[in-house]
DNA sequence: GAGCTTGGAATGAACACTCACTCAGTTTCT
DNA sequence: AGAAACTGAGTGAGTGTTCATTCCAAGCTC
């Protein structure tokens, strides 16, 4: 049980005031302790380690960040800061291709090109979000599950695309756009299994034709949701987001 | 930076001797354990709140088990035990189908389902794994990442077959039972995005149309790996891996 | 059955240690 | 000189682990 005080305020003593180098130095720390925490995990990495690393002493590294977790959330706020302006761009591209009449096919791959190419960029940053959520308080925890749900119904809108334009087979949505996200992230969370694919393109090219593959399957609806709704089993979900 | 200490045997002051009852109780404790573990995090859970939950004092944990980090193993390689029990299973049965001239995309079904079954069976393990890699040491991970390329390779086995049968079209072995390996995890992993999906069932029998439109995808042998290795790129699976 | 013995198991205060964080003093910059 | 930034020994809260002590049920004696 984590004290998680209200450490509310900067306490102020010896702040970094010029704005430029606070960011640079919040940057240097902020990578420091990314490869550190993606080697040794964020409670086996000290701070002392940190500042080891960012040629930086113990009591500088509290003039750039309130606390340890601020160094955390650093790192996945602006990893996930930079998704969201990534998935802005995308969604941009998207209105614009579908006005100029683009196929569903086109559209959709262009999207998934684009995701892909962002999962790869914040490889780092989502591995580490994956492993540290339990270091998170639950709103942002809840943050972060937002946009990736944000991210998926982006998909679903796509499919939904198709479908109305009769090129993809009825049904499913939710169930083809999970699996085309989660293949796409496989890429970051399970690179290990892909070390033969030595590029990102290596493993898309062959990826997409996959991913259109499941577009066009036609896999029957899910049979109607019956009763048995003991609620057991949303235990486990339950304590992954609360 | 843990000691990692060569703490061989167990130190002998009033340990649990009854068999049964040291069982009974370490599964008593576990239990206890991976449910806070899910909950906080290893590191954020206590031996003292793991003793509480357990109905236990302090002192009567470390009687049947010699540290922390042993629970953790205890519920890592319970859980890799039944994993690798109903993989044996299933390679039998595999083996007997194969002989009675089941047709590969019956024999795939099958070895799918029984995945998935297992999946869902370990589910809470396989989430503790995933999160706590880090807490675990190299020759215990590397255990780990084998188990699962064991079963990849299992299927990778499955769509050979598949291929020589000339059921399947020729291509992409390893990207494809990768793709259906992390298909059937997301059930476990990416629960709470599955949420719409009651019982794995419902999730399953949807999924098995799309794992076989995967096997009947004909995209193209990957490009030839081209140069460009410099080495870089792996940096990233080298730090899940080692 | 009452008292005594025995030893496995439970207990929790105490110990040793780690680590995030502070702050009085020093250095660097302007 | 004065402000800004850096420093690192020191602090204290929290942790995993130990162990002297207590508890208790079963066995033994009379």
């Amino acid at each position: 049980m984590k004290s998680q005080v209200l450490r509310k305020k900067r306490k102020s003593p010896s702040q970094v005031t010029d704005e430029k180098r606070l960011q640079e130095g919040q940057e240097r720390i902020a990578t420091a302790a990314l490869n550190l925490f993606l080697q040794n995990g964020y409670h086996n990495t000290s701070v002392r380690e940190i500042a080891q690393k960012a040629g930086l002493s113990v009591g500088s590294v509290f003039n750039y960040f309130t606390s340890k977790e601020e160094i955390l959330f650093f790192l996945l706020s602006s990893g996930q800061a930079r998704a969201e302006a990534g998935f802005q761009k995308q969604r941009a591209e998207f209105e614009r291709l579908k006005r100029d009449g683009a196929s569903p096919q086109d559209l959709f791959l262009r999207a998934y090109e684009q995701y892909a190419a962002l999962t790869d960029e914040l490889r780092r940053n989502t591995v580490l979000a994956y492993q540290e959520t339990k270091s998170l308080t639950l709103t942002e925890r809840k943050r972060f599950l937002e946009g990736e749900e944000r991210i998926q119904h982006f998909f679903e809108e796509i499919i939904a695309y198709g479908i109305a334009q009769g090129v993809f087979p009825d049904g499913n949505i939710r169930l083809k756009a999970h699996c085309l996200l989660v293949l796409a992230q496989s890429w970051a969370v399970r690179h290990w299994a892909l070390s033969s694919f030595t590029k990102l393109d290596e493993y898309l090219e062959p990826l997409k034709s996959i991913a259109l593959g499941i577009l066009e399957s036609d896999s029957q609806q899910t049979p109607a949701l019956v009763a048995a709704q003991d609620g057991k089993d949303f235990a486990l979900s339950r304590e992954l987001t609360s």
